[in-house]
DNA sequence: GCATTAAATTGACATCGTCAACATTGCGAG
DNA sequence: CTCGCAATGTTGACGATGTCAATTTAATGC
């Protein structure tokens, strides 16, 4: 689907621009006619790929899940031991979040997102899919696993995402060494993780 | 300050009418001239008092955090032990997120929120010190207390904050009982604080 | 009592999302 | 091959918003 015909491939431009944007800009910078202008499209260009900006910023989201997924698989994958990998995927977590923060944000910013739409739907249940499923692999053999595969599920994830979300929005740098704060930050995450 | 003149405390008002707006119709529907309209004032009337958007949503902030330290100290204050206060503070936390959803993201909205304004960031520091002082006093006494207290610190702050984040996002369905996400979000946080 | 200053209103402007009407292009049926 | 149709894009309009400048109204201080 989406063959060339006036532009080339205006879907994929429209996308490729609003994330230029988001990085630049912020999220909060991220307006249909901006991005229309971007590509020198007409305003209501994009009306006809994504039905509003709710569907722009989903699909545009669902492109982040997807490569917050792949980062993560990648983590994993470089590790070996239940335990090794849940960290990776917990720092390869946060390190996406400091990569992209513009992408993250928007992946996460609940009112102008449509998770019934398939692909961020889909691209979701990977991402989410990959942080769980490492923590059940570390409850192999368990007899009661369900509940305490349950809690450190959450737990595991609560931790990764809240620590990027607060580090996001400068909410930890009482904590964090002034003069490197962002190296200081995963110094900090690994600390946490390994904390017994 | 703020002794009645023409409205009577149109500053106290138009606070009040953002905070039954976001209550009412999340923070994407919170407007200065929504909020002018509500009080039955002309659409440029709070100018005057916040100098723009930004500066209502932060004094709205500040009331917020100050309530939610309010709440977190309340609950630390009915436990003995440092231990069992620091659980319950961070049950607290969530408590408030789940009461107060739009305020909870109003106040966590980097975007649209000063904070050099003097009200919100003295009502910061009270909230997230409350937080953070607790988990001091479950170190006392303790040689190398420095950085194991920071990781413990960073962790009980970042699984609460991630916890009450996901949750509102309806992120952590997947985790819950589907027929009692509320009560059941409760029932999972004690079991990831008392994870061991 | 009066002037100064704070508080509030009015009107305007640019930008935004969205919609309806219209134009253009590419594609396939005959 | 061509002609009609549906997919793509454009234009113009509407209401809503944030913000500003100019103006009016009321309270306070001397």
């Amino acid at each position: 689907m989406a063959k060339p015909y006036h532009h080339g491939d205006l879907r994929a431009a429209l996308l490729a621009a609003a994330e230029e944007i988001v990085s630049r800009d912020g999220v909060a910078g991220l307006t249909l006619r901006g991005v229309a202008r971007e590509v020198g499209a007409s305003h209501a260009a994009p009306k006809n790929h994504f039905d509003d900006l709710t569907g722009l910023v989903s699909e545009l989201a669902a492109v982040g899940f997807n490569r917050f997924a792949d980062h993560m698989q990648a983590a994993a994958a470089r590790h070996d031991g239940a335990k090794d990998r849940l960290n990776a995927i917990g720092r390869a977590y946060v390190e996406f979040a400091l990569a992209e923060p513009g992408l993250f944000q928007l992946m996460f910013r609940g009112e102008r997102l449509d998770k019934t739409r398939p692909a961020l739907n889909e691209a979701m249940l990977r991402a989410f899919g990959t942080l769980t499923g490492s923590v059940a692999a570390t409850h192999e053999g368990d007899p009661d696993a369900a509940r305490a595969t349950r809690a450190h599920a959450a737990r595991a994830w609560s931790m990764v995402h809240g620590f990027a979300t607060l580090l996001l929005d400068d909410r930890l740098n009482p904590l964090l060494d002034a003069d490197a704060p962002r190296a200081d930050a995963l110094a900090l995450l690994d600390d946490m993780l390994t904390l017994g």
